[in-house]
DNA sequence: AGTACATACTACGTGTCGTAGTACGACGCG
DNA sequence: CGCGTCGTACTACGACACGTAGTATGTACT
């Protein structure tokens, strides 16, 4: 429950930028296409993504729509507890969120914070 | 350059706890007995965990002896930047930070940074 | 010399991922 | 009404990671 490959990341960027479902066509249409990807190949990574939950496919008119179950903000967020959540304990937790912070710098947290707030 | 598997992280896990470079038998000796891993099992996943950096092996006498090139508290903060650096742009990764600060309370993280500020 | 311990090399099954083909159903057009 | 077009479902295959472990080889101590 956690990591996506490369190719599965790319397909998300596509349903995310874009904050409409897309069928398969559209998003195969955004992908690089000097990549030549097939469309079936499209095809089954969107629905590897919908086995992992990570996509919802709605049937509109003919084809699937396939829509992002989380934003990429909510995904990012979760996969970064889900590493926290290799420290065992809270004190392990506690030294692994100040390491952290001493890595991003607090003031670009507190800035991220102000950002956040602001909503 | 990313996620152990299981029996990785617990090989890491002994390395850790023990503080001590410890060669294979002794990470052997600490794993799980009722899981009757076989010694080359440890081994490998020692080589192999040396082949990726996060464990270095000094030769100590007869018998190699590992250790973790990182803290756990490194190496978990270095998996939430690897997390974070998803979030392609500033303004994404203000707002996978929020997100994230949320989710484990905005108090959970300044009483860890009170914590890191007593070193 | 033999035994005990350590490492190196090799192997195999399973799962994930990138990649894609083929088969089959539905729809509209001539 | 049959045929081509679009779309999906199912199947496949090679590469790589990981858990698992065996065999071979070296070395030192008794």
């Amino acid at each position: 429950m956690s990591g996506l490959g490369e190719l599965e990341r790319e397909v998300m960027a596509r349903l995310w930028d874009a904050a409409e479902p897309l069928t398969v066509r559209q998003v195969h249409e955004r992908l690089d296409p000097a990549r030549g990807l097939a469309y079936t190949t499209v095809m089954t990574v969107l629905d590897r993504l919908a086995k992992k939950g990570v996509v919802t496919q709605q049937k509109a008119d003919r084809a699937y729509r396939y829509t992002a179950t989380q934003t990429r903000e909510e995904m990012t967020a979760a996969l970064m507890l889900d590493a926290l959540s290799a420290a065992p304990d809270g004190a392990a937790r506690d030294a692994a969120l100040a390491h952290f912070v001493g890595r991003i710098g607090a003031d670009a947290l507190t800035a991220a914070l102000k950002a956040a707030e602001k909503r």
